[in-house]
RNA sequence: GGCCCAGUAGUUCAACUGGAUAGAAUAUCAGAUUUCGGCUCUGACGGUUGGGGGUUCGAAUCCCUUCUGGGUCACCA
């Protein structure tokens, strides 16, 4: 039982040894740091159960406490809230407990229900970008944290490799792509493909000038370009299952898969399963017909078939063509239903997907309730704000995108221009330095974006790009490296067995305070689908243990029993920041 | 136009989901330290939480209204 639910306890039995009333709920924070006292109960909200002078209420639970909890030794009152102070040896007993496990926070998975977490899901016609980095860094970073909070999880994407984007590169490669392959010339397969998607758009362009000059309206030229007719007719021949479309679909589509590993393998990131949409696409019909029997969808008098949704506040949507053939909806139905069958363990999903697409999921989640799955109420929208550019939007097309790879590759040479000159990595052979150098970059990158909330929009400045000082990612890798550092020359074993009797220094009593803060932290960011709380958990961590370095001397205390607990205090710090970053998918250097 | 999201120090972000005097970083200025590792630490400056109303012991947070920015309202995905 932890401390807050025996101080609950206490309360409620207080309440009825005192007052004789019952009370539900006992609300607790951390104290402020401006007033004494490491716990705060909060007697605002009693006073609904009992009408009393809020102060005096305090006075006399504190009272109450501090004879009947050995842990707590002092307290005061301010206004309705009634602050305690807590023993050493509350805090040393918390102490052993967080050495023994260098997991500390960590809950093991209950094997109830798993969580599906869809993220990344890219077209398979250009690379990965900039706002592919964050949606992967949210899905990877909240999968990781739901597993920390005692969650199995399942990752797993959903791969648009068919439509008529693809035809597009297909089309173009062919035409003007004389045989080239990426062995050929040494390009990634998914850069390959995405110079064919922009080659297709420039004769696209130039076609519709010429019928333009021709006296056809801007409208009628961009839909009779011999070019987007041919591709329409490729996309026709495939969904026909022409050999040599498919054949040439096949192949262009491993090029870009092989891509794609490359810098998810670089991003970190990675997936339990794949789905992919040219298998789904058809699949959600057979539930239309099922929701039509129930009453869920309407069929119109030209054969197409809608679900009303206007008694929920929204629109009709549209379910299945006129001729029969599924759109996008469908196949999110579909492909829902499909994985549950898949993973018959899976209670709930959750899709990290930008926020253009809010509307979408609000409908799929609704229609799904109202087809009568049960599962339907676990599903989450991870909804994400963009990432601009101080030009302002990407656009592919208009070459204004921040491709992934280069950019990874931009972060780790601004790295090592700063790292160079601090010149701690004597020793390390030429490629160790690249790995750190690269760890330092990812790091920088994967903070910037995860410390946001995902819901607001991140403004991206390549120029100046990523801080590394103050609220950064590298800053925090350097406070671990410089722990390790410490560890390295401490003349102390770590592994011996933590103190139990010792005078705690203040500041290491705020370190302690900060520390027992982590499983919460855990279990908060799992239930927002937060990673910026993990990162500014890992921020304030730091600067606690800043403080505490630049006033007390660990190796140089003055007696061993000191120096041992401060050495321990350090390296559970390290092990925590670790953890942290950890559930982040951002790595800590030894050194830097 | 309907619906959704965001708006907080000059800037980038917080604020335990309704709690104490709205906090950090950065930038600027002033100091401490010169070392266990250099980017450490302590101050100062900086706010009508876009504006206006309301709800209550208490509001950045909830409600109404209004302004600004973005998204979305496809038989595209």
């Amino acid at each position: 039982m932890t401390l807050q639910e025996s101080l609950s306890q206490h309360i409620k039995q207080a309440f009825v040894t005192l007052y004789n009333t019952p009370l539900e709920t006992v609300e607790f924070q951390a104290t402020r740091k401006d007033f004494e006292g490491d716990i705060t109960v909060v007697t605002f909200s009693m006073l609904r159960t009992i009408k009393m002078n809020p102060a005096q209420l305090g006075e006399e639970l504190g009272a109450y406490l501090s004879e009947h909890v050995d842990e707590v030794v002092r307290y005061n009152v301010v206004k309705g809230f009634l602050n305690l102070v807590l023993s050493d040896a509350y805090f040393m007993t918390f102490f052993q407990t967080v050495c023994a496990n260098p997991t500390f926070g960590f809950v093991s998975p209950s094997d109830d229900q798993a969580v599906m977490v869809e993220y990344s899901s890219p077209n398979t016609n250009k690379p990965l970008h900039l706002g592919h980095v964050r949606n992967n860094l949210l899905g990877y970073s909240v999968s990781e944290i739901l597993k920390a909070s005692g969650k199995k999880v399942y990752k797993t994407q959903i791969i648009n490799d068919r439509g008529i984007h693809i035809c597009k590169s297909m089309l173009a490669w062919q035409r003007y792509g004389n045989n080239e392959t990426p062995e050929s010339t040494g390009l990634k397969g998914d850069k390959l493909v995405g110079n064919y998607y922009v080659k297709f758009d420039q004769v696209y362009k130039e076609e519709i000038k010429e019928l333009e000059a021709k006296g056809l309206s801007t409208e009628e030229a961009k839909a009779q370009a011999p070019i987007l007719l041919e591709a329409q007719d490729m996309l026709l021949k495939w969904e026909a299952g022409d050999a040599a479309v498919v054949s040439l679909w096949e192949q262009m589509n491993a090029w870009v898969y092989a891509g794609f590993e490359v810098t998810y393998k670089a991003l970190g990131v990675n997936f339990d399963s794949y789905y992919y949409e040219s298998q789904t696409y058809l699949l959600g019909k057979s539930f239309i017909q099922e929701g039509l029997q129930k009453g869920v969808f309407i069929k119109k008098e030209d054969g197409s078939v809608w679900c009303d949704l206007t008694s929920d506040g929204l629109d009709e949507k549209i379910v299945l063509r006129a001729d029969g053939t599924a759109v996008y909806m469908t196949q999110d139905i579909g492909t829902a239903i499909q994985r549950l069958k898949d993973f018959p363990d899976v209670g709930g999903m959750v899709y990290t997907v930008g926020n253009e697409q809010d509307y979408h999921f609000k409908v799929l989640f609704l229609i799904l309730k109202k087809l009568g799955f049960d599962w339907a109420k676990n599903l989450t929208h991870l909804s994400y704000g963009m990432v601009d550019l101080p030009s302002g939007k990407m656009k592919s097309r208009e070459g204004t995108v921040v491709d992934a790879d280069d950019l990874i590759v931009e972060m780790a040479s601004t790295a090592k221009e700063i790292s160079q000159e601090l010149g701690k990595l004597e020793g390390y052979s030429e490629l160790e330095k690249a790995e750190t150098y690269t760890t330092i970059g990812l790091g920088a990158l994967k903070y910037f974006i995860l410390k946001v909330d995902p819901k607001k929009r991140i403004l991206f400045d390549p120029q100046a790009s990523v801080d590394f000082q103050g609220n950064t990612g590298p800053f925090i890798q350097y406070t671990y490296a410089r722990i390790q550092a410490i560890l390295r020359k401490s003349p102390v074993e770590t592994k011996d067995e933590p103190l139990l009797e010792y005078a705690l220094h203040d500041k290491e009593k705020s370190l302690l305070k900060q520390l027992q803060l982590f499983p919460e932290v855990i279990q908060q960011a799992a239930s927002n689908y937060s990673p910026a709380l993990v990162a500014n958990y890992a921020y304030d961590l730091v600067k606690e243990f800043n403080s505490f370095y630049q006033n007390v001397s660990i190796l140089g205390a003055d007696s061993t029993s000191e120096i041992r607990f401060r050495v321990q205090l350090s390296q559970a710090v390290a092990t925590t920041i670790k953890n942290a970053f950890s559930l982040l998918g951002i790595q800590v250097p030894e050194r830097m």
